[in-house]
DNA sequence: CTGTTAGCGCTTTCAA
DNA sequence: TTGAAAGCGCTAACAG
């Protein structure tokens, strides 16, 4: 059951004003011990909560972080989420996480409703909107960090954290043709996500640079998970049985072409090299260990974090951004 | 920047009482055609968001569901928090969701502030508090279901989802016993786990049945994840090299013993056969392949979603309780 | 040290 | 169909 005690009935009970007990609740403000102490037993008694909703309106803060994720179940989000609610939390923030499905129209619902919540601020990560409705909903908020999407637009007080995604590409497929594979293919991830694209520029630049010929039938697109990973690898060696390596989105989509792979007879890594990314602590436990450009992804959701409340804290102006640099880490499925 | 357009600002601007605006937002009480085309038109114009905050106020309904879980990057209660958010998007209510690492002061805290933010229910799972503050804790919300964690009290309007735990622990241990293993270890996960303790009752229950000798020393209490079996297992091998089978909390401990295996030459399963629990994603994937006790974990977010709901809606009385029955999954972990 | 007076932005009567 | 008044529970800014 809910419980009906207001500030008033506790100022009532212990015979002070409204404003006496606000202190010793906040305390704030001078109350003398004995009043603080009768205020403090009332409030026992009478089992009192603030009511936050109340307390916001009036001050206009929440004391809550937004914090906006695709797909909390892939552990890439959820270190994430991790490094930020340790920042948040040592903050005396509370965070209101939420998880879209690499669904737009979800995701544009969960800004808009910490918008209406009036959140302090939000952590918005690899965002799948386009360019204006992104921009529209980030202006509803005083602060705004986005992790892992760029902006072409200028935004105001709008920090980013980035990772060199098309960095990442590059030395994983260098890694790939380094090996002496020619046929290197990409899985790609979803249409919608900006990362996917940046790492599909490092696919293109590393072949490029060594002078291998792009095959835009090599890259397909998929669900960002081991299942559409597995379909993907599946489809593409059926259709395509001279391909000798594959990039792979992230370290989900990888396991599901090793997968793959392994239920068609096709060796990894002699007859095929996998490289992954983002190496989440499966890519170290499945068979054969895979091969993967590492995030710090704690240290990016810390990062994220500080950032904005930074932000919050005062000069709004400014537009921050951090980038972390994937770094390659060779295991079995690619040695 | 944020907005500090306001109801009254739209009115003014339109020429209107707030009261119009308000049936306006809300799509409630007639208002002239006329009037709400130029209402939305100032709206857009102007960039007006309504303050959930001033409207929860007004009405006591947040539109908000709290979620609480021990650990978001345990894949059991990403899985679980997708099926109840399922539910609860469909129901438009939004989900606030804390992880609290385990640790029950964050849990309280998490508590605590959800109740002050006044969440029109909440699902708590896995809670590590003891009975006492966690009935007290209940006692602020309207309404509540706990997911995983019985109650011995009798609390008013709190709904209940449970894993039998008990069958699944005798399952798991039985399976092992009739490979022929006599000496039969059990990695138990964090003491405060209450499902720990009924996972520990049925591999007891399982002792007892066979006349198999129980084995204090043999019961090792771990961290809930990769890491903590790995530790757990290592520590108990080498203490106790005459084990042959490991009953293990979850997939995650599991995984970990598994690695402590592989990594001081024990062949799972010729030395050593190991069951994990909950059947993650994880256990289909590593090598070798991991026995384990299914739960359905869609399924049982999804039911605890639609029970408070339920409650939400009416009949406070009810206390209603759901279970879940586990069901062993036979892999080469254990065969 | 303590209390009073105004709101915060919205909705809920009730009236027009 | 529209509006005015009152209040949700709290805090800021002054008084005393």
């Amino acid at each position: 059951m809910a419980n009906h005690v207001t500030m008033a009935d506790v100022a009532r009970e212990a015979g002070v004003s409204l404003m006496t007990v606000s202190r010793v609740v906040n305390n704030k403000g001078e109350v003398s011990e004995a009043t603080r102490k009768r205020i403090l037993e009332v409030i026992e008694k009478l089992g009192y909560r603030p009511s936050g909703i109340a307390r916001s309106l009036a001050t206009s803060r929440t004391g809550i972080i937004g914090l906006i994720v695709p797909d909390i179940s892939n552990p890439f989000f959820a270190d994430l989420a991790k490094g930020m609610e340790y920042v948040a939390y040592s903050e005396s923030y509370n965070v209101f996480l939420c998880s879209t499905e690499e669904n737009p129209q979800r995701e544009l619902r969960a800004l808009q409703s910490m918008a209406e919540y009036r959140v302090d601020g939000v952590i918005l990560c690899s965002s799948r909107l386009d360019e204006k409705h992104l921009v529209d909903s980030l202006g509803f908020f005083y602060s705004a960090v986005l992790v892992n999407r760029g902006l072409e637009s200028e935004a105001p007080s709008v920090g980013m954290v980035m990772v060199d995604d098309v960095h990442g590409g590059r030395i994983a497929t260098h890694h790939l043709i380094d090996e002496g594979r020619k046929k290197v293919a990409f899985l790609a991830g979803p249409e919608t996500s900006h990362s996917g694209r940046r790492r599909f520029k490092g696919y293109k630049d590393a072949l490029n640079e060594t002078g291998l010929p792009y095959a835009s039938d090599l890259v397909v697109h998929c669900d960002s998970n081991v299942e559409g990973g597995y379909r993907a690898a599946k489809a593409l060696l059926s259709s395509h049985p001279e391909v000798e390596a594959i990039f792979c989105y992230n370290d989900l989509v990888a396991v599901g072409a090793l997968r793959a792979c392994s239920e068609i007879g096709v060796s990894v890594p002699d007859d095929v090299s996998i490289v992954g990314f983002d190496d989440i602590m499966l890519a170290g436990l499945v068979t054969p260990s895979l091969t993967t450009c590492r995030i710090q992804r704690e240290e990016v959701g810390k990062r994220a974090a500080e950032m904005l409340l930074e932000q919050m804290g005062g000069c709004s102006g400014k537009c921050e951004t951090a980038v972390f640099t994937p770094e390659l880490v060779v295991r079995n499925s690619a040695p």
